[in-house]
DNA sequence: ACAATTCTCTACCAATTGGTAGAGAAAGTG
DNA sequence: CACTTTCTCTACCAATTGGTAGAGAATTGT
């Protein structure tokens, strides 16, 4: 069995950033290895190949989010808001203090297609069960009624969006300090409130 | 004065499609010179640099966007919903038959913070007045009261995201046909009315 | 102590990158 | 016609890309 090396992990948190940050076809070997601190082989004994990295950054990437948004939605309330709140605030914690978590997702579209496919795997049980949950909630009267599936993906894709485009942002005037990020997330959960709400 | 070629217009219009589905950093001169069917040096001779082909492909998407969402404007009625949903159809229109366009702005970020800060003094000036506009009607009572900027801020995102992330909407199962853009334009504008009404 | 395994390295490689130099065609102008 | 400007090309180039080959440490189990 492997030693456990800390050196694979290393890798895998260094490429997870730039990835994200940057793109995967922006990122190089060599760049990662120099960030790392180690031979640019020493990547491709762990990695056989880039294609390799990159599948196993966005399998962590994907795990580390299932694990957030789970353990969020069993600590919550059983109101949906507040449930869909509580998600929002769990998922903007690592979101803004790793831009590149939500960024990679994006990145996704730009893979070759069954690397995409194969990391859309690990999202998609996720994805199911929000949206049965939530076509019980609309079906409750709970939620304001619509294609739950559709209605998922916008409120993935506002927080998504909000979370990973600085630019957007800057355009805006809004700064990034401890206050700005507070108003951020607080408009962000008003919003997606008033979104939902039946 | 420059012989108006046509070559110009269609290497923009190319790396304008490239650039927004692959990102700027994975497409090389020499692609955009195939699909064009020229020589990559024609490409450097109409743009001396691929910086100076990227900024002109930003300029002119920034640019389209503005023409399309200003006249959407002035066509539209003077209820902010209405006139939102007006904007919101007329960008969708364009977003969806060339993904690439709102792709782009989403790669300002990733572009030299000099270059990004070019482009965006493109977009300000639109950004200014739609934040002034949602002010005032917040203040009137005709919008949910918030913070202007990061309000749309979220709109934008919530748009920009959900066209350009066709991953997102895979994974919860939807299908591009025209009846599922339908359906997805309906939910759009209907989830930014719930978001944004009083 | 010894051999096997695990890990990281230097040295190299073919292909591709953005970009230069400059020749030659095509078109407009006197 | 000659002459200048506008445009596209072939031929290169240094640097960087992802990746291979294989030597040499470190660590392990026996």
């Amino acid at each position: 069995m492997a030693r456990r090396s800390g050196t694979r992990d290393l890798i895998l948190e260094r490429a997870t950033d730039l990835f994200g940050r940057w793109g995967v076809e922006a990122v190089s070997l060599d760049q990662i290895a120099h960030e790392v601190g180690v031979a640019k082989q020493s990547l491709l004994y762990w990695f056989p190949s880039k294609d390799d990295l990159v599948e196993n950054v966005m399998a962590g990437v994907a795990a580390e989010l299932a694990v957030v948004v789970e353990a969020a939605i069993r600590a919550a309330p059983d109101d949906p808001l507040d449930r869909i709140e509580a998600v929002v605030k769990a998922v903007f914690r690592p979101a803004v203090r790793r831009p590149a978590l939500l960024g990679l997702i994006r990145e996704m579209s730009r893979l070759p297609a069954d690397t995409g496919e194969r990391v859309t795997r690990h999202l998609r049980p996720l994805a199911d069960r929000a949206i049965d949950w939530m076509r019980v909630e609309m079906n409750a009267g709970r939620l304001r009624p619509g294609d739950p599936a559709i209605v998922i993906a916008l409120a993935y894709a506002t927080v998504t969006g909000i979370a990973t485009e600085p630019e957007a942002l800057r355009v805006v005037g809004w700064s990034a300090d401890t206050a700005g990020l507070r108003r951020l997330r607080s408009e962000l959960v008003g919003f997606l409130r008033a979104a939902l709400a039946p």
